[in-house]
DNA sequence: GTGAAAGCGCTAACAT
DNA sequence: ATGTTAGCGCTTTCAC
């Protein structure tokens, strides 16, 4: 039976010597009269002892506390069994929601998961992951908007394992893995949808250009359907609901040649909040007098009132597909150096290890969740 | 000038050497033509080098594209620089904005941040605690209702620097740091509140028993103001959203003795929501036929239709607060181990190590925050 | 000022 | 089946 990486030592018996400072296999060792190479190799179960010993060692590593030391183990294993979970911020809470997935996938596959908070600054995320290299974490899932891509890339091409997520595809270099949303698709869907309910007075809140594909979908959608997309009706936005909320009310500034739109999407959820803010707080009515439209489906989206029509994320998908990437590549960097993890670049004099091949891309499905912010316009 | 433990190296020039594997600090001895140690001087910029040689070791470091290796610094130094911060989950936003405070504190410390998201699962954190205790961190910060509290104490008396965040006052031995709100006076000014508009039934969703102290401060109040609370008017829920919703529904239920409550307050604004949306599904409105109050202040909070009125929990202050208990401690064990960091028992033959002393207890006051989720009853 | 050497706790190759 | 030995990369005395 295989043991796991993270075998539990019981808490150490009342008697037990707890004096002196930590416990070490040296000290089970001596107490079992064994050498320390036998200790060890009862607690990862790998080389061979015989039942008797095994249960001397186990006996004492229990009697005296023992707790491995992961420092240790992972300085001699070139490896930590971590993975750095890079994200824009925190506040929109899409960034939880994804982190809860992620975290939970990772613990599966035993791995413990660091997350690092860049608040969207890149310098920030930088020194951060500056510091990561230090041989805390074996690999990155790296979010959308929390570093500069050619510093990844940068990091990337010396060998340091790391997945993109939630980027738009086209964003950054093809040759580091990704799984990301069909973003343009999103955008499809929510055109299709408020042209299906008759809308043809249509506004769209946008975080350029880091959304842009979205919007290009959106736009591509409407233009089929004979409508432009003209700038008045293009509002931009920095992903937060403030901005949403500001967004909204220049869309709906008085003094425009344009009638006043009928519906509005939002790129993300968190802005469509700050928009449905604005827009009751004009005395307007959600979805009679406006539709609302959003992006993401986190949870509190379907607990307002009205509850938000968005197009949803898989988040768990994303979670999955974006760790199955990374520990492929763990794994393989891992094999290929002998069980050591590349740090600087492994390679015959400076050429670049990395083939600038073509990486793997996924692309997951977003999917429309009609709620109850849209609806027909009433004027048409 | 101090150094700090974060030194950027800058990224390595472009011809510069990547061959073979890491470069170590040996590495840069030899190719400057010093001692291993006369490098690590210069880099932590402890002992006395001359110019010229420091001169030389850093050309080198940078030519190199040196990075320290964490892991080994650690492993010798006895600390991580690391704090765990656990927590029950991050569905509530709650959690997410105190991550986000106290994660930001301890970066100014020159600190990392290890989030554990135990999902309230009490054995899981213990496991993730026995984890973290082989050398990962220095500290802890605790948060309520993430892990059982005689595993916390069984931690602390060893000598592990922990604080507890965000608990009931009265609900840990007291002999463990903590900082928390007045949730008594929580309840309280809830309960004012709501009295002073003019409410006579009022209900109350609370989380028992990790919620108790907000139920009695708003109890106590009420009785002085000759109030009984029965318990028809007292319905439980797990802090929740969901929970809420259901717990509002018993509330409202028909068939019960007492008339519909008025008023009702719930321990956590998360909950509150779940409420609101329970009452405003049931075609009643808010504040004219049911006011609300929640508990916590969180973002959504401010930005529902209606705006939740609520009591506010200072995070920024209970984050720095925790902040600085916590790395109080770790600096005294620091020092008294001779830089060590204790991780099993000090002392002299199995002596608890620690006092069973009153340990401090910072108490941060709520604060009540008026929104339009609430007004005197029409009934009245 | 600079260098040699021991050690942090564990792993892993090699002897026995 | 068990022991010996040599690292992992860095810090830290303590001589020179």
């Amino acid at each position: 039976m295989k043991e796991s990486r993270f075998q539990q030592w019981q808490h150490e018996r009342p008697g037990a010597a707890r004096k002196g400072h930590m416990v070490t296999i040296y000290d089970i060792a001596r107490a079992a009269g064994v050498a320390k190479s036998t200790v060890a190799n009862v607690l990862s179960g790998k080389g061979k002892v015989s039942e008797a010993t095994r249960q001397r060692v186990l006996y004492y590593a229990r009697e005296l506390g023992y707790r491995p030391n992961l420092l240790a183990r992972n300085l001699s294993q070139h490896r930590t069994f971590t993975v750095a979970l890079i994200l824009p911020t925190i506040a929109n809470p899409f960034y939880p929601e994804i982190m809860e997935a992620i975290e939970h996938i990772l613990r599966q596959r035993d791995y413990q998961t660091l997350f690092c908070n860049t608040h969207g600054d890149f310098a920030l995320g930088r020194q951060q992951m500056e510091r990561l290299m230090s041989r805390w974490v074996d690999g990155y899932i790296i979010m959308g908007s929390s570093m500069d891509i050619a510093d990844i890339a940068h990091y990337f091409r010396q060998g340091v394992p790391i997945v993109l997520c939630d980027w738009q595809e086209n964003e950054s270099p093809s040759d580091i893995p990704q799984v990301t949303v069909d973003f343009f698709r999103a955008g499809q869907l929510a055109a299709e949808h408020l042209l299906a309910l008759g809308h043809r007075r249509i506004a769209v809140i946008v975080d350029e250009p880091q959304q842009h594909l979205r919007l290009e979908g959106f736009r591509t959608t409407l233009r089929q359907a004979g409508l432009e997309l003209p700038p008045d009706r293009i509002a931009l936005g920095d992903s937060s609901l403030e901005s949403g909320y500001a967004a909204a009310r220049q869309l709906l500034s008085v003094g425009q040649e344009l009638a006043p739109p009928t519906a509005i999407f939002a790129t993300n959820d968190w802005m469509a909040l700050g928009a449905m803010e604005l827009v009751l707080d004009r005395g307007l009515r959600v979805p009679e007098d406006i539709s609302i439209v959003g992006l993401d489906d986190i949870v509190v989206s379907a607990h307002l009132r009205p509850p938000l029509t968005t197009i949803a994320i898989p988040k768990t998908r994303l979670a999955q597909e974006a760790t199955e990437l990374l520990l492929a590549q763990i794994e393989a960097a891992s094999r290929e150096q002998g069980h050591e993890l590349p740090l600087a670049g492994e390679g015959n004099d400076g050429a670049p290890q990395r083939q600038a091949e073509t990486a793997p891309l996924r692309l997951v499905p977003p999917s429309l969740v009609v709620r109850q912010s849209t609806a027909a316009p009433v004027s048409s």
